[in-house]
RNA sequence: CGCGGGAUGGAGCAGCCAGGUAGCUCGUCAGGCUCAUAACCUGAAGGUCAGAGGUUCAAAUCCUCUUCCCGCAA
């Protein structure tokens, strides 16, 4: 089957090395350029992208993929499979393959459509959720849907820990799909739109806690967002205001404290909610390393949390 | 050279501005108390104050350079 794969982000790789050993082996990867990236903006080009060339792979890296329509035409392909690319494809791109483009997606669709769909699973506190297989078409992420495969979300799961897991499960769904269109089993299921939600892209200042709000919300922002965007909150040190990081895990307990206000009893700290209140137990100050919450009380000396 | 914070016994920090005995909260070890303890009491060990150079009678502290860590922004 002559196929074009077309993904940047990391939760693609399992699948794409999937094709590579499995077959069918992509005629080219498409991703994006590689961007300036960490404290000094080195240019750092996707994971994927090493691991194709590693494989001696044809690599195209187009600012806007619609300016390799024409080479992309010319390798004839029957089927384009798009994984968290982060372009959106016009329809010049739809109609390229003879006999599909599809997507997978992290979320059961029609829930969580967009970006941060895996971050915003746990947020929402559901029990599961999973990869989808669908058409693409022009609305985003709101095509035909061929199968999902579902997973629980844990407890103590993270944004990192289900980004890996989904990862893991997507070459599966991809496998199956390959295989039921290549046989003409496919079904198309059409998306119940009016149950649908948009999450748009995530950024730092979405990890910002707002202390008013329930504890247990709290607590699933927190594993949500890690390790992107990460969570964090201003502490109040001798009058200064720090800026602290937040990590996982955090402990909702049954105290009823002012939004904001700090209790440590036997170096637990415990912050105040909108409802009930929250351990947190690991944690990084502005200049510092990430510790735990007890090394943090030995030498600051927070008197409240901003709210 | 994008902006900023930081490096002080094993951990987290204060001391620096106004140079003059290495300090705090813990941890570790020993002893004591106790039915017992992660509790309490007493004591001890553990530091080239990131590195190099400079100023000075004297540098953790002031000046210059270097290395490493971190946050923001992108």
């Amino acid at each position: 089957m002559r196929l074009i794969f077309i993904a940047t982000g990391d939760i693609a790789l399992p699948s794409f090395r999937h094709l590579l050993e499995n077959g069918p082996r992509p005629l080219a990867l498409v991703t994006q350029p590689d961007k300036p990236a960490g404290r000094h903006q080195v240019l750092t080009p996707p994971a994927i992208k090493l691991e194709a060339l590693a494989a001696g792979m044809t690599v195209y890296q187009p600012e806007k993929i619609g300016d390799i329509t024409a080479e992309l035409a010319a390798l004839d392909p029957e089927i384009l499979v798009v994984m968290a690319y982060g372009q959106i494809l016009r329809q010049n791109i739809l109609t390229l393959a003879s006999r599909a483009i599809i997507n997978l997606h992290a979320s059961l669709l029609p829930k969580y459509r967009g970006a941060a769909c895996i971050q915003a699973a746990i947020d929402a506190g559901d029990a599961e959720t999973g990869i989808t297989a669908m058409h693409v078409v022009r609305e985003l992420d709101a095509g035909d849907v061929i199968l999902m495969k579902s997973i629980p979300i844990a407890p103590d799961e993270t944004g990192g820990s289900l980004h890996d897991r989904l990862a893991d499960l997507s070459p599966f769904v991809l496998a199956e799909a390959l295989s039921k269109l290549t046989d003409g089993t496919a079904p198309r299921i059409p998306q119940d739109d009016s149950a649908s939600s948009y999450i748009s892209k995530l950024a730092r200042e979405d990890g910002k806690i707002d202390w008013s709000r329930d504890a247990a919300a709290i607590e699933r922002r927190i594993r949500a967002y890690d390790p992107w965007p990460g969570t964090y909150t201003t502490a109040i040190e001798g009058g200064k205001e720090k800026r602290l990081k937040i990590f996982p895990p955090a402990t909702v307990v049954e105290q009823t404290l002012v939004p904001g206000e700090i209790s440590i009893i036997d170096e637990q700290l415990t912050i105040g909610c909108g409802r009930h209140a929250l351990i947190v137990t690991s944690l990084q100050p502005d200049g510092g390393k990430r510790m735990s919450a007890a090394d943090y009380l030995h030498g600051r000396k927070p008197s409240s949390f901003k709210p």
